[in-house]
DNA sequence: TTGAAAGCGTTACCAA
DNA sequence: TTGGTAACGCTTTCAA
């Protein structure tokens, strides 16, 4: 066994069955004084002047207790919390992707929100929304996953949500939306590619569930792209094993294509090693570009062509959410957060 | 630009300038009940038997209302919530990582707990429990990276919560810890590189931050596997990009090693393609082995050799979670949640 | 079958 | 300088 549960060791087990969490009314108490005061003193409020000696016991008691305000209690009364509800992903998703939640979390956090992360799942967009708006949260962000749809945001909207903000979707009704220009990486690839004088693309399009938001978009900017100079797009479902990826590789050659964009570098990378297994040859016969711009991508050989992707910063999402929140004039409005661009390497 | 943002765009804005949010008061205004019916009704409290017509007017008048319930208010009464807090990583982690935490927010979803994410930066672990502890959450799960002391844990158990669990590190006191046994990696690793015949093992020591708490246990494993046969472990400083790598590389003669566990596989791709350009045999002069075996690393030739990691699964500490705060006796003791083995693949 | 009222832990107003 | 009190939104016991 190479893991192990221990249970607490210091012998102090049930020392204090249910011992009750000590209140500001405790504190009051055992103080000497009234709630009130405790309230004033904990809180450093300034309106009011309480006596150095009243402070002292007032802190010394609430230290002696361990007492922690209940932010509930706290939030109930103020009538606002500040809490920013992130729909929780159904699958994880890329790196950049993971990367870019993690900054928006802590960006939240230095501005003094919780999150709370809250998947919702098998629930249509309208009974997640009142799922959501029962937390009363401050702000909700969508990641996109999830659908908002414009009942939702009214449902949120009511119970007192002050915004609504959805990212990487095309603009729902209602929202504030901050729309990662998905068919953009897909256009410029394929442009790209035909630049550099291919006429049949291919397009990956994982088999994976929860990368249709991803995969769709993109494809279709390659669409718009080919389209445009009468060059041809061919979607390639992929699944993300060795064995699809082979199964795609044997049949290149009926396929006749001349390039293909790999939906990202993974899938790109699974693919290019299949295709050459196979004899085909990169770029010579076949060009492949991926996108993010992982660094794995440059340890293959040839090294591989891919569309960086600068996403939105974590920090300037939170700030749009801040603003939102403050009923500010949209703080982002007219920057270009989001942009995408081939960089190429060996591969095409 | 590559991205927009959008006011919403039906003519509503302001319609209802800070329309108050209903409450179960209104509810029962328009209904033409008391709060306490309207209770009864939206709870389906089976004690008490309301009239048909009683409970359609009352669902009708929350309809209209766009009535939802305040979860703080209504969990301030119960006196408890069904919250877990998660202390938010610094940094973002590997995939296998990242996976595991979105299993373990999904699964402690299904069990109807509410997952939120509290980052705490800059705090001392005992100013970070208090702020924990005002959420009054009835468990914290520490994925590691933030350390929960004694002092700490204390603090949480006498705010109420009941479970606090660990995972990832050492046991600390007062917790019930699942221990991932990073040293095993290290271990398995080496034992399989002396196995074959090596006997000088470089360890790859990340230099992104974040990472200690995985790389160090890895080390002092490898050490102890080495130590038991007299075989040489030495620690190699890598950071995550080319240059590091390349320079790593170069000194590589003087550094007489014949084998290399990469820490995971992202580092020793990056390092053997590093050690094959500068025309270093691998597996001839140097084996490598990577840990995680993610599917980009069999794309390299040789194929990269590596340890297979099973994580603890999100459903199982998720069970582990809801054991520990119903008080039900350890619901894993004794079963082996994590284990590693080596995947011999082409190069070692 | 329904209603009145108490109480969860806080804070803010007003009075002392 | 301090204390009493009401109110935030909800559930639940008790009484009608």
């Amino acid at each position: 066994m190479s893991q192990s549960i221990e249970q607490p060791a210091d012998g102090t087990r049930d020392r204090t069955p249910a011992r009750a969490v000590p209140t500001s009314a405790d504190v009051a108490r055992l103080a000497g004084v009234s709630r009130a005061t405790v309230s004033y003193v904990l809180n450093n409020t300034s309106a009011v002047r309480i006596s150095e000696p009243t402070r002292k016991r007032v802190r010394e008691a609430a230290q002696e207790l361990g007492y922690v305000p209940h932010a509930a209690a706290r939030s109930l009364r103020a009538g606002h919390s500040r809490m920013v509800l992130l729909p929780a992903a159904h699958v994880p998703v890329g790196p950049l992707y993971s990367r870019f939640l993690n900054d928006l979390q802590w960006a939240l956090r230095r501005l003094d929100y919780t999150v709370v992360q809250y998947g919702s799942i098998g629930l249509d967009p309208e009974d997640a929304a009142r799922a959501w708006a029962e937390l009363r949260p401050v702000a909700v962000v969508s990641t996109g996953e999830v659908e908002v749809t414009p009942a939702a945001v009214d449902i949120l909207k009511r119970s007192g949500v002050k915004a609504v903000i959805s990212v990487g979707t095309r603009p729902s009704g209602g929202t504030h939306s901050l729309v990662l220009d998905q068919p953009r990486v897909g256009r410029v690839a394929a442009e790209h590619l035909i630049a550099t004088g291919r006429r049949r693309i291919g397009v990956v399009v994982p088999e994976e569930p929860g990368l249709e938001m991803f995969s769709a978009p993109r494809l279709e900017g390659a669409r718009t792209a080919a389209g445009a100079v009468g060059a041809t797009v061919v979607p390639l479902p992929l699944a993300y094993t060795e064995e699809s990826a082979g199964e795609l590789a044997a049949r290149w050659p009926e396929l006749g294509l001349d390039a293909v964009f790999g939906y990202n570098d993974e899938y790109a990378m699974l693919l290019m090693r299949a295709l050459q297994d196979a004899g085909v040859d990169v770029p010579g016969a076949t060009a492949v570009v991926g996108a993010d711009d992982l660094l794995l991508g440059r340890l293959l050989r040839p090294r591989l062509s891919t569309v960086r992707i600068d996403m939105v910063l974590g920090g300037e999402l939170a700030a749009l959410v801040d603003g939102a929140v403050n009923g500010t004039a949209d703080p982002v409005g007219g920057r270009s957060l989001l942009d995408s661009r081939v960089i190429r390497r060996e591969s095409s």
